[in-house]
RNA sequence: GGAAGCUUAGCUCAGCUGGGAGAGCAUCUGCCUUACAAGCAGAGGGUCAUAGGUUCGAGCCCUAUAGUUUCCACCA
């Protein structure tokens, strides 16, 4: 045995990492004898730093993969990153911007170089972070959402969908940021309240003394008025429907149209039309034939069609509006206005809403089947209650707008004619027309939006549009664990995608779980300063414990609060796992370990082996049900209170008795609990079990490769559980009347025991001894006479006595007995209630009622036997 | 405006198809007992948010209320 006396990760962490990736032993194979388990990585931004939120997603996919490839699948989890386009472009630019550099300098192409350079540097960073993690991913299938794999099914599924007419290009209001100068989708608008204020503005009737009066939020906006509408419900705007207004400053006729969207409550009641600015508006615009003028320029300046504003901030063109509205007398009034104002979800500036063109995904089509795999349950979500969101999304889903103005991601195969102004849309490089066979071709300047790509990733990743081994054999995947923030982005485009150009769903399951935050559960953040880092925690720690304190009794989907005392807790029971391991291994020095089959069990030993057997049972069930974090406290209180606590302290007495045959046996079976405890917690903490693993005798194979233990209903042994559950309670209350008497536990003592039970007793008095603190175990029978002072306790089937001498004080003694009494009273009151009660007596499942009458006949004779020992002591 | 979650010990949270309220941390007491003081043994601590209802029986199911968190919608 090797083992160090103290747990210090840091010594072999990384060397079993190199052991298990140099053997191969994370490369899953395409193997027809067994049944395949897939999980495809959520992958991680390339501009991406491993924080919490990581590294829980990768510890329970990790946790589970391990799980099942012991279990003996063929167990595969592929790995990769995304290119994150704006994220990545954004940092690029950064990096430009310190040389003085701009995107126009460089160009496109030297733009490119320069984000697969930053990609060829940095990439890796996260996946190396990984590793660190204990990630069993197959590195050899590590992909890359641009790499040629990947840009291939995007460009087929681009193209199949074009011609399927789900894609299309057209003018339409979308989300523009102006900061990272590109279009948004509905996804990526992150609405933030703000305060603001409400201009009413009086738009003078053409002809005629009197005016409309409107109310906006955004009057720069104005300038590009084409119309302004009233409900035509509205009593006091009947007339003027169908007239025509005079827009002031610009001095621009407008009509007032009349359209059931506009609210009778809200403001004025009637609303100036600006199609070009507001979604709301352009439809509108498009049901009254208005004319979209746009005011407000991609570069978040006015433009040509402002006029004299032209080239001023949109911000600051307000406040000038404001002021020439109130010089020429149509400002009504102002009033605050607490309202939501959409956001980038990356850089957080302000988006515009605007008519700009741009490419589009039909939706309808390709929601209806996505909808109604979940419904059937195809797919499922782990909580289920999750499923209610994606339904809320998926029924009301508007099309995708899935062009962005960026260089760094997929760049639309459309290819527009110079000589004949076709567009083609095509797989390949076009180079000649196929219209015209004019050479003067241009591609289309913009790229997809990079979640375009992550929806292909379950299938694209596997060889997708080929239909490779690999996909038709890990194809569907299994499970897919990320985190709620996502469902919309990439989850509920995943299993659309999959299904239509599959024909398959992705994953069979959606494991979901909340977000990591800070002790005082606030989300972690780097304006905050106060996210823990997880390489930290490993380098200080090690990557089980960090591992441990994520999961560890964790309910799934719900967010969580991390702090420096999970993590402690986490440590030590690392430490306790590691301090019975090296308990066992050396008392296992020398010893002929041998398989528990061929052993003469003791009581103990039975005993630990059934709670072992329900222990295994527990952890699959609840493996098997996503539920990670109840699997693993399963084991924690297994390995911690029955295991360590109890069984190794009762091995002590043979362990260090004079009977090598029974120290043989003991041994042997402490050998293979803690061998099963290795594999049962394996998924967890790979590290320290492995190395654990690697002194324990007997074995073949790394652990990791071990098989996970099974449940085996020949391993419970009741009556051995329930006579060990007996002599627990006898030592428990031995060292419960020692420290209510202010006796030492050290303190030698006699005990008295009057029971049924005496066989037990007898065969356990070595048990009793040691663990109690107790010179001689006496069975009280005839001949048998009790000293004269005795402390004496009751429990379910027995009656103990132990002499203290001068030691006690009969007083507190008495008031002991009494509490104890008078609860015994209460469970006497309750269950008799119960029983007394026809209805229960007669509704009742059976044995519940025999259980309930059993436990007032044991509570009734404890009591008789406590009002005796009360009586003898104030006598 | 719509939807969902949460409310259980001082703190953080478990609690399964309804059948005697649990853990970790913190607190108190006593222990360096030859795996572990990152530990051992013992103890205290709860009207399960509130009010109704269903049931023989409710922390759990139903209804309402309050507080709280989140998501969606976007009404100028």
């Amino acid at each position: 045995m090797d083992m160090a006396k103290t747990y210090n990760p840091s010594e072999f962490e990384t060397q079993i990492y190199e052991e298990w990736n140099n053997n191969g032993y994370f490369k899953a194979k395409v193997d027809p004898n067994k049944l395949p388990f897939t999980i495809v990585i959520p992958p991680p931004n390339i501009t991406g730093q491993l924080h919490m939120g990581h590294a829980l997603d990768e510890t329970l996919q990790d946790a589970l993969i391990r799980f099942k490839r012991m279990q003996g699948y063929s167990a595969l989890w592929l790995p990769g990153t995304d290119h994150a386009s704006i994220a990545t472009e954004v940092k690029i630019v950064e990096q430009m911007a310190k040389e003085g550099l701009t995107k126009k300098d460089v160009g496109r192409e030297g733009f490119l170089e320069r984000a697969w350079a930053w990609k060829e540097k940095y990439g890796g960073r996260i996946i190396e972070q990984l590793k660190t993690l204990g990630s069993s991913c197959d590195w050899s299938r590590l992909a890359f959402t641009m790499d040629e794999r990947c840009s291939r099914a995007v460009k087929e599924v681009f193209v199949r969908l074009y011609e399927k007419g789900l894609i299309y290009r057209g003018d339409r209001i979308i989300n523009w940021c102006p900061d990272c100068k590109t279009a948004l989708s509905d996804a990526e608008v992150e609405y933030v309240e703000e305060d603001s204020h409400l201009w009413y503005i009086k738009y003078p009737v053409k002809g005629e003394d009197r005016y409309l009066t409107v109310a906006t939020s955004r009057p720069e906006t104005m300038l590009g008025d084409t119309a302004v509408a009233v409900n035509p419900k509205d009593k006091r705007y009947k007339d003027l429907i169908g007239k025509t207004l005079i827009l002031p400053i610009v001095n621009k006729e407008i009509p007032v149209i009349s359209d059931e969207y506009v609210e009778l409550e809200f403001g004025t009641g009637a609303v100036k039309i600006t199609p070009a600015h507001d979604p709301n508006d352009f439809e509108v615009g498009l049901r009254h034939g208005l004319e979209v003028i746009k005011v407000i320029g991609d570069d978040g300046l006015m433009n040509e069609n402002a006029d004299k504003y032209c080239g001023m901030p949109a911000l600051e063109c307000r406040e000038k509006i404001v002021e020439e509205l109130k010089t020429l007398g149509v400002l009504e009034k102002i009033e605050p206005l607490h309202h939501n104002v959409g956001h980038c979800y990356r850089c957080h500036h302000t988006v515009e809403p605007t008519v700009s063109k741009q490419w589009f995904v039909k939706m309808e089509p390709l929601a209806k089947p996505a909808i109604e795999a979940v419904r059937k349950k195809s797919v499922k979500f782990t909580p289920e209650r999750f499923s209610k969101i994606y339904f809320n999304w998926m029924e009301g889903i508007k099309d995708w707008c899935i062009s962005r103005q960026l260089w760094w991601g997929h760049r639309i195969p459309a290819y527009y004619c110079q000589d004949c102004c076709e567009m083609t849309i095509s797989k390949e490089d076009v180079k000649v027309c196929p219209h015209c066979g004019g050479t003067h071709i241009k591609q289309d300047e913009d790229v997809l939006d990079t979640w375009f790509s992550s929806a292909l990733w379950p299938f694209s990743t596997l060889g997708f549009p080929d239909m490779t081994e690999d996909l038709q054999y890990f194809y569907p995947t299994d499970v897919l664990v990320t985190g709620y923030d996502i469902i919309f982005f990439w989850v509920a485009r995943m299993i659309f995608s999959g299904i239509e150009y599959m024909k398959r769903i992705p994953f069979k399951n959606v494991l979901i779980h909340g977000l990591v935050r800070d002790s005082q559960g606030r989300k972690m953040s780097k304006s905050l300063g106060n996210g823990i880092d997880p390489t930290e925690v490993i380098a200080k720690y090690g990557a089980d414990t960090l591992r441990f304190s994520l999961i560890n009794g964790v309910a799934a989907g719900s967010d969580m609060r991390f702090s420096d005392e999970k993590i402690e807790g986490a440590r030590n029971f690392m430490n306790k796992v590691w301090n019975a391991a090296r308990f066992v291994l050396l008392n296992a020095e020398g010893v002929d370990v041998k398989p528990i089959k061929d052993c003469k069990l003791n009581i103990a030993d039975k005993w630990i082996i059934s709670k072992l057997n329900k222990t295994i049972k527990d952890v699959t069930v609840n493996m098997e049900k996503f539920e990670l974090g109840v699997a693993l406290s399963n084991l924690y209180d297994f390995v911690w209170s029955d295991f360590c606590d109890w069984y190794i302290e009762l091995t002590k007495p043979i362990l260090y008795g004079e009977d090598d045959k029974k120290r043989e046996s003991t041994v042997s079976v402490l050998i293979y609990v803690l061998g099963e405890i290795l594999k049962l917690l394996h998924p967890f903490v790979p590290f320290i079990t492995e190395k654990i693993y690697k002194d324990i005798p007997n074995k073949n194979g790394p652990l990791m490769l071990a098989e996970f233990p099974r449940y085996n209903s020949k391993l419970n042994f009741s009556v051995a559980g329930k006579e060990i559950e007996f002599v627990k309670e006898i030592i428990k209350s031995v060292r419960n009347i020692k420290s209510k008497t202010g006796a030492a536990p050290s303190k030698k003592v006699t005990l008295y025991i009057k029971t049924e039970n005496k066989t037990v007793i007898k065969n356990c008095s070595l048990y009793i001894e040691k663990l109690a603190g107790v010179e001689n175990v006496i069975l009280m029978s005839d001949g048998i006479t009790l000293p004269d002072k005795v402390v004496s306790q009751v429990i379910d089937g027995a009656e103990m006595f132990v002499p203290l001498g001068e030691l006690v004080d009969f007083e507190k003694e008495v008031i002991r007995l009494k509490a104890e009494l008078e609860k015994i009273e209460g469970e006497i009151q309750r269950a008799d209630g119960k029983l007394s009660n026809n209805g229960f007596l007669e509704k009742a499942p059976k044995a519940l009622v025999d259980s309930e009458r059993e436990k007032l006949n044991k509570y009734v004779d404890m009591r008789v036997k406590l009002k005796k020992q009360i009586k003898e002591l104030t006598d």
